[in-house]
DNA sequence: TAGGTTAACGTAAGCGCTTACGTAAGTGCT
DNA sequence: AGCACTTACGTAAGCGCTTACGTTAACCTA
């Protein structure tokens, strides 16, 4: 005899174990007015079977089995890593599952949501930057704004222009700090390695980073946040301007990408250019040289962006806004000479 | 008038269009036999509603809308990171979702299993190393053959002892691969930090390690798979075998806490004692000095085995072995003086 | 023009659960 | 002994979809 490969039901339980369906379900959820005798049989039954619930018809007939949604970036960056860490361990404390999607441009964006909101996730937290550029993000607005009438629930980390609630890292007091940090150090020189403009995390660095900057002599170029972004846009600044005693990038895996090329062209880090970096992501400290960033403690800001989803919506917009902290390793020294350029 | 928060239903779309939910059904989901101008209507009514179909009912009610679930040991290592972009890579192809959780250990595997097999994923990809010991695997074990026999898929990734199709790296022949390498170089007195002694991986990579060291002097301890084990474990050896010319981390996250604690006590690499990783993750080629490892290919691994999950279930197990390569860096070199100690 | 097709829809039966409600015993009280 | 409660269960109505099948009306063909 060939069974149909199908999962047992709560029928099939209930049948073996001679008790009717409700019977079943009630025994195996431990609600009461159930005798403890046919509880503990039931369970048996269900055992033997290798019975497990379908959440499908769990959740379509009532009973809240809703799980999390998570929207990152890029998976293998590990500021998104950390995120992720983050969420997944506060929704494990309450059973939920996280559902990670990834999605670069606000086209795929939408279509992750959709996918999440087919799925009825109870939550989603949107993890990538906002775009500066408002009009690009009315679509994703106008999809979150239908889950969020349809009782769902949304938080956002490092997005403010979305009508959302939202956890904010502080973007611009990172840049400042960085950009004090140099300051101090005696910098003037100072090469900004940015992301894509058009990520308001990128704009927000740079606020906080210019604004601090003064007088300083900087210059600033755009490319991608990542790795290689890094590496062409060391490339571009020893180029450009060789004189250059500070190369900042925006984010940290980019200095990685900075770091690799300068030793790549035997250029010593710090006494002949220091780097920087932000978001402190674990590896930051085994780098060589060790990286100065600014924390922004991505895991416990994936976890705080969670809670705030599962709160009870209220009528205000929310946002929590983190505090950062400069990290001060041994990629940065005071400039060795200030007349003297990077070759 | 206050609308109950909920997302509209096809049923809302089909009033609202004058069709039946029949009709409805059909014209969203492109099914023939309905004439162009109801087809168009309904899905304009239902964009205009926000009308998003609910996959759990989808599900129930026949459609194929299966997810894939994934289980790794740690969401922040990225060991499991690159798997996870591996699987989520595939995935993405056929707009499935991955559901991913982690699990350390026997029992909560078990229970991860089991939320996975309750929202009924199509498959799920194992990427936890398994047990040694057969005894602790059973549960797992059981609730795997539960979940195949109703028609669940399965891979398992680099855990043979388990009855699943499984992708199999070459940890034998990685640990071979830096034995050798070792040997080539001259090495003589190793100290291997391996990581717990349950864990398969461990087991394989060890045999490979110390069948091909033959006469080499060497000594193993065990400590967790992690930074902080590397660390430990670099304090043991400088303890306990300050005379090792080389010492060989099973991981490279372990290697990476072996590179920080030997920094902090002024021991140079590879000048006073080569070190060596496994797995060859992003950043072992950012660190100073750049790390000597073995390329498992961790995100192809990932792809290879949702591939593997997603062909028709054979009669007999498969297993896909990968290849392995070793990766020479700097953090490796001749010893100094066969004579010389640590310190 | 009667009979047979076919296209375009509607009706209704589930999918596997939860849960409000109904019912039949058993318990305690007067 | 009769009543009102409880307790322990069963019945059945959905949850929001898909889809087999039934029903029209328009369209052919002989």
């Amino acid at each position: 005899m060939t069974r149909a490969p199908r999962p047992p039901r709560l029928l099939d339980v209930a049948d073996r174990a001679g008790v009717s369906i409700a019977t079943a379900s009630r025994s195996l959820n431990g609600v009461a007015g159930v005798s403890p005798a046919v509880a503990d049989r039931v369970r048996q039954v269900a055992e033997s079977m290798g019975f497990v619930p379908n959440a499908h018809a769990r959740s379509l007939a009532g009973g809240q089995e809703s799980s999390v949604g998570l929207i990152v970036g890029e998976i293998g960056d590990p500021y998104f890593t950390e995120i992720a860490s983050g969420v997944i361990g506060i929704a494990a404390e309450s059973d939920r599952l996280v559902q990670i999607c990834h999605a670069e441009d606000p086209e795929t964006l939408v279509a992750q949501v959709r996918l999440l909101r087919a799925n009825r996730v109870g939550a989603i937290i949107l993890a990538g930057s906002g775009m500066v550029d408002p009009v690009r993000e009315a679509a994703v607005e106008a999809e979150l704004a239908s889950f969020l009438a349809s009782g769902g629930r949304v938080a956002a980390i490092g997005r403010h222009s979305l009508a959302v609630d939202a956890v904010l890292p502080d973007n611009v007091g990172a840049g400042r700090a960085v950009a004090e940090h140099l300051l101090a150090l005696g910098h003037s020189q100072v090469a900004v390695l940015a992301g894509p403009a058009e990520l308001n995390t990128v704009a927000d660095r740079l606020d906080g980073l210019l604004g601090a900057l003064g007088s300083a002599r900087v210059t600033v170029t755009h490319h991608p946040f990542s790795r290689e972004g890094g590496v062409s846009g060391a490339r571009a600044v020893l180029d450009a301007t060789p004189d250059a005693t500070a190369i900042v990038a925006l984010s940290d895996v980019m200095a990685i990408g900075v770091l690799a090329e300068l030793r790549e062209r035997g250029i010593r880090v710090p006494q002949d250019v220091s780097v920087t970096g932000i978001d402190d992501i674990a590896v930051a400290a085994e780098l060589s040289p060790a990286l100065t960033t600014v924390r922004l403690s991505m895991t416990e800001i994936g976890a705080a962006a969670l809670v705030l989803a599962d709160q009870e919506p209220a009528a205000t917009l929310r946002s929590e806004a983190t505090a950062v902290e400069l990290v001060v390793r041994s990629s940065t020294a005071a400039p060795r000479n200030p007349a003297t350029t990077l070759r």
